[in-house]
Parts: structure tokens; C-alpha cells; sequence
DNA sequence: AAGGCTCATGCAACCGGTTGCACAGCCGTG
DNA sequence: CACGGCTGTGCAACCGGTTGCATGAGCCTT
């Protein structure tokens, strides 16, 4: 039972070459072009590294490859409810690709953001960046060197996948409307956030054409207790409905409501962005979709094809795939209360 | 403004070497043995290095010194609430000591997380295995190869964080018995899950001392669906309480019985499991803390020491952390209804 | 029967770091 | 002045795969 020096626990190709009887190159062309070998080889090769329980090493292929066989994907906070679907569904299409996935959480830094990505860099094939809040110039520099693929990011030239909030957004300007609402509040989330400028900016415009008025309250970073705390400022507004960056801050929002008594939709309406908890919460939340699991499966793809293409013809393909959202109303929406003198 | 061959974006030692004068050997021990290098030649390597921009590659630093400065995290499910700030803590933790961390989601199943590990298993010093579905037999072979921290599950012999839900749960009882409450129901999680298990255990025990009747309804998959779904069960047992494998269910049971008319917590009493939603319900839920956040920290301590100390003392430390839970009760716990003929 | 072709396999270099060992230069001591 | 020790650096092997090129066997063609 003695056994070689250390206790690497690593069968080497080496071990499988002289198991099987062959040289290490033709254990290596077993797995990486069985066409070049006959299929008897091939065969005894391969049976023989499975009774040895050989695994490659991945480092020393990276090596020799220059391919790693890992990916990254670096989102502000996964603790955040949009990320987690993202995550999940990217590392499930990815792991089809027999793709690894390194997990970064910039803990809403772009400082950070740029240390992980550079610690990273070194081992990955390519990246996603959901919501980065790093500049323009860091990310396009990176993209310079690897594929990238950005998520709720709208770089020109850099493939990515956008959720577009506009459609939702508007629709849940013109309820408002509607419902009587002339004074709206717009929660807003983290000013790095692509997703929040995009928002904010079809907020104030719909708004504009519709007449209403809209006053935007900083949250910052996007939480429940920031929300809640923000109920302070909504009520100074006198607005009659708001409008917040996700769900996450509508829990707030609607945490703090209750605490002052404010009924919800009776005095207050509400409408929250990503559909993340919408249905969880009581009264159940009018929101905005937004399909992250969908926009997780499309990076993957994204970024797959963009891996595969890297070579063949060096063509970029900017590619920038949109997931359109709609208003899901619920019961946080209804008639503006009338007017107090 | 030729360049080398191919577009290798990589500066290599060799090229760093170049630049300072000395060889490879030099710029590596500048980097990994500063003391055995002069003051002076370090500064000059390192200055060099820095202008061309030198990154070590990763790959082939770790073909060599057999570390790859890569650990694993593996879950049943990011997407439940329970997993992300335990993942996010441990992600912070590892990035303290210039580790990377890889996410495996399991997808719950035993045979895709084995895939996952094997998959892995190549490219980290440890692991960190968050309720993992694996056999014990499994967990222990991997263990045997390398660091494996476990959480929530109990494996003699392997270090582990274990949040342990019997205080919670065992108050949770006490507080319905005092309520008067004498049926009670407990939502059941998956069968692989050592939480599971240990709340089945638990409750069942605690139960039968504080002379009360619990029926199990076993929900599977702890999602929100399943736990809607699962409330006819529960109308049916006849009982007046129920306590759920997590929050997640509990959301679902809420909403079940919201549809039946069935008011909580005036006609039922409901608690929870993890506190991850808790105070974002309506009417807030009553549920036992966890502290996943504690847990990801004290695993990723618990993993760190475990890779330092793989040279210097062979001793493998199988230090098991466990976090205690308490009640907190909220708004979905009252006293049983008077009992109908 | 000889030349040419294809196919299967081996040889050896290479990827980019790390590290044991050798060695050169310098110092201080007897 | 000779010698041992110490310090700083280089040489070269090695980690475990991959791959261009060479080789040899077998087969077909003319």
C-alpha cells in the first residue's frame, strides 16, 4: 500500500500512459481528438484512465492551452433577490458548456469591483458583469482583452443584455395616472447603476408628457432599511404614489408606511421594480418585471458564442439582446386619496 | 509597434526578467521570497514589474507550487433566500486572504453536485459544502482528498458550521403550547437536508415532552409554490399551528391560507425557519433565526485555517462551530382559536 | 515490386512560473 | 594570507498537460 512520495492526490497523464501502454501524448489526444487515434486506443485509453481515476489537471492544460475553462460573473451584492436567479441560471447554462464559474460580490464598490476583476482576470476566459458600477473606461479596457459580456450596462461596441425597465416603467406612469395620482416620488437606487439612470430618466420624461409631477428621493444603495428610512422624505413630498428603484426598497417603503399609519393603496400607492418579492409581500406588490433568470441564459449564451467565435472568424458581434418588461399590477395601486385641503 | 507573436496579452517573467536584468529565478523571489533577494534588486524587479504591467499567470504558478488560491463554494439553491448572504459573507471573508471563490449551484440534486465537484475538485484547495445533498460516503471521500468545510451537516471527523435550530424550535413549541395551541403541523424540507432533520428531530421530540400532536407534511422542494401548495394538507390535519421547514414555505403557506380565508394569526399560527423574510411579511413572521451571514464567515475562517495548516502541523482540526438560533417572534404566532365541535 | 499515401503513434519542445543546488564575491577571523 | 561562512544570484529541472513534426506500418496504385 505504499504509495508515492507526498500524497498528491493526482493521477497524472503520465500514470495513464504507462498503465495503458502508450505515450502521454496519445493519452492527451484520447480526450482532446480522439479522430487522431484508433478507436481501439481511444477505448483502452479512456477505460484505463477511469479505472485509475485520472482527472486532468486543469492548471497545467490552462497552461499549455491558454484556456481555462472558467468564467466570472461579478454582481454588486448577491444578497440583493434580482441577482441570485441571474446567478443561478447563468452557472446552470454554463455548466452545459462545461464552463466553471468564479463568483465575484463588489459589495456596490467599484473599487472593489476593479480588484476582483483583476484578481480574477487571471484565470478566466471571459466575464460578466451584472450591473457594474466600474467606469466606462475600466470596463471597455478589460473588453479589450477578453471577452465581456454586461449585464444591465449599455456600453456601445460591448455585448450585453439589457432589461429594459422603459416599457414597465411607462405603463405604471400612465396608471398612475389614471388612478387620479398627480404627484409622483422615484425611489432611486444607486447612481452607478445603469438600470437606475435608465429608469429615472423614462420616469422623469413619461412623467413630463403625462403632466405629472415627479420628485426623486436618493436612497442610494438599494436595501430595506434604506427604503424604509427614505419614507420620511416621501411623506415631506406630499406626493400621493412612488415609484421605487426595486423591491427591496418597496419592502422598505411599505415597512415604513405602515409604522406611520399611511394604508396602502387606500392612501398610498406603490409600484417596485424587478419583481423580485412582488408577489411575497402583503398587499402584494404592483411591480415592474424583469426576468433576470432570462437575462442570466442569455449572458451565458452570449458569452459562450463569444468564446467559441474567438478564434474561427475574429468577428466581435456587438451583440445586445433586450428583455422587454411589462407592469404586473397587484395591490399596491389604486385611486388617489382625495385631495387634502 | 510589432509585437510578439499572437496577441497573448500576458507580460511573462521572462519578459520582467529581461527589462531588470536578472533572471527568471530573480523576479519569481522577488515576488514569493523577498528575503532572499537585496533591498535593492527587489525594488528594481518590482518597479519593472509594475510599468510593464506583470500579472503572474495563475495557471502556471499553480502547476508548480500545486496551489491554486481557488476554493469552492457548492449550494442546493442560490436563489433561496437562506443561501446568498452566507455565500456573500464567505465571498468577503475568502477575499481577505487573496482567495477566489467558484460558485456551484446543485440545483438540489446530489447527482448534479457531485458533478460539480469533480468538476471543481481540479482547480481548488477546498471546499466549502453548504447542505449538501451528497451521501456521507461521498463527502467523506472528497474530504479525504482535500479541505472540506460543511454546513449543515453533522460529520464527525469533519470540520463544520452547524446553525443549530433546536433552540429556536424547541421555544417555537413552547411558545404554541403556551398559546394553547394542542395540533400541531411541521412543514418538511428535503430529506437530504441535515436541517431538515434535525427541525423534524427536534420538533418531534419537544413535541411529544410538551404532550402535543404534530402531523409531518412533507413539502419537497422548499420553494414558495410548493408551500401554497401544500396548505390543503395542512387544513386538513385539523391542526391549529404549524411551524415550516423555512421562510420561504412559510411565505406560501401564508398566501395558501390567505385564499382559504383563513386568518393568521387569529385562526392559525404559523412559524417560520431562518429569518431571511421575516420582517418583510405580512403580518410579519414569527421565525427562528440563523445567522447565514455568521455561518459563511465562520467558514471560510474555518477553511483558511484549514489550508494554512496543511504544512506546518498535519493535524487535521475537525472544529465544529455551532451557531446558536432563538425565537423572534413577530406577528403570525397567537393564541390558539377556541375549538370548533 | 517500388513508390506514394494514409493512418496511428511517439518524440520532444513548450506554456510560465517555482525551487534545489551551485557558485561567485565579499567579509571577517586566526 | 588562507580559509570558512554568508549573501545574492543564476542555472536548470520540474509541475502536467498539449501539439508540430517525424516516423513507421500497412495498403493501394501503376
Amino acid at each position: 500500500m505504499a504509495s508515492r512520495a507526498g500524497r498528491a492526490p493526482g493521477v497524472t497523464i503520465g500514470d495513464v500512459a504507462a498503465a495503458a501502454q502508450v505515450s502521454r501524448a496519445t493519452v492527451s489526444r484520447a480526450f482532446t481528438r480522439p479522430q487522431l487515434l484508433s478507436q481501439e486506443t481511444v477505448e483502452r485509453v479512456r477505460t484505463v484512465a477511469a479505472r485509475l481515476g485520472y482527472v486532468g489537471n486543469q492548471a497545467a492544460r490552462a497552461l499549455s492551452t491558454g484556456r481555462f475553462g472558467n468564467i466570472a460573473v461579478v454582481v454588486p451584492d448577491i444578497a440583493n433577490p434580482f441577482f441570485p436567479p441571474l446567478v443561478r441560471s447563468l452557472q446552470l447554462a454554463a455548466e452545459t458548456a462545461d464552463l466553471a464559474v468564479f463568483l465575484g460580490d463588489s459589495d456596490e464598490s467599484a473599487e472593489r469591483e476593479a480588484k476582483l476583476i483583476a484578481r480574477l482576470a487571471a484565470q478566466v476566459e471571459g466575464f460578466v458583469l451584472a450591473s457594474p458600477r466600474l467606469s466606462e473606461a475600466l470596463i471597455r479596457e478589460l473588453a479589450a482583452t477578453r471577452p465581456v459580456v454586461l449585464v444591465n450596462r449599455d456600453l456601445d461596441g460591448i455585448p450585453r443584455v439589457l432589461i429594459d425597465s422603459s416599457g414597465g416603467m411607462t405603463e405604471a406612469v400612465l396608471l398612475l395616472k389614471k388612478l387620479g395620482h398627480q404627484r409622483l416620488v422615484y425611489l432611486a437606487g444607486p447612481r452607478d447603476s445603469w438600470s437606475d439612470q435608465q429608469r429615472r430618466e423614462t420616469l422623469t420624461q413619461t412623467s413630463a408628457k403625462a403632466r405629472l409631477t415627479v420628485e426623486i428621493v436618493e436612497v442610494g444603495r438599494p436595501t430595506y432599511a434604506a427604503g424604509r428610512d427614505s419614507v420620511s422624505a416621501v411623506v415631506r413630498s406630499g406626493a400621493t404614489a412612488a415609484i421605487a428603484f426595486d423591491d427591496v426598497v418597496s419592502q422598505g417603503v411599505l415597512a415604513g408606511l405602515e409604522v406611520r399609519g399611511i394604508s396602502v393603496p387606500t392612501d398610498f400607492s406603490l409600484v417596485g421594480c424587478d419583481d423580485t418579492l412582488a408577489a411575497l409581500t402583503t398587499p402584494a406588490l404592483t411591480s415592474v418585471s424583469a426576468g433576470a433568470a432570462t437575462a442570466g441564459t442569455a449572458a451565458a449564451k452570449l458569452l459562450v458564442n463569444l468564446l467559441e467565435a474567438t478564434e474561427p472568424h475574429t468577428e466581435p458581434s456587438a451583440e445586445c439582446v433586450t428583455i422587454a418588461t411589462h407592469l404586473v399590477t397587484r395591490a399596491t395601486t389604486a385611486a388617489a386619496p382625495k385631495s387634502t385641503p
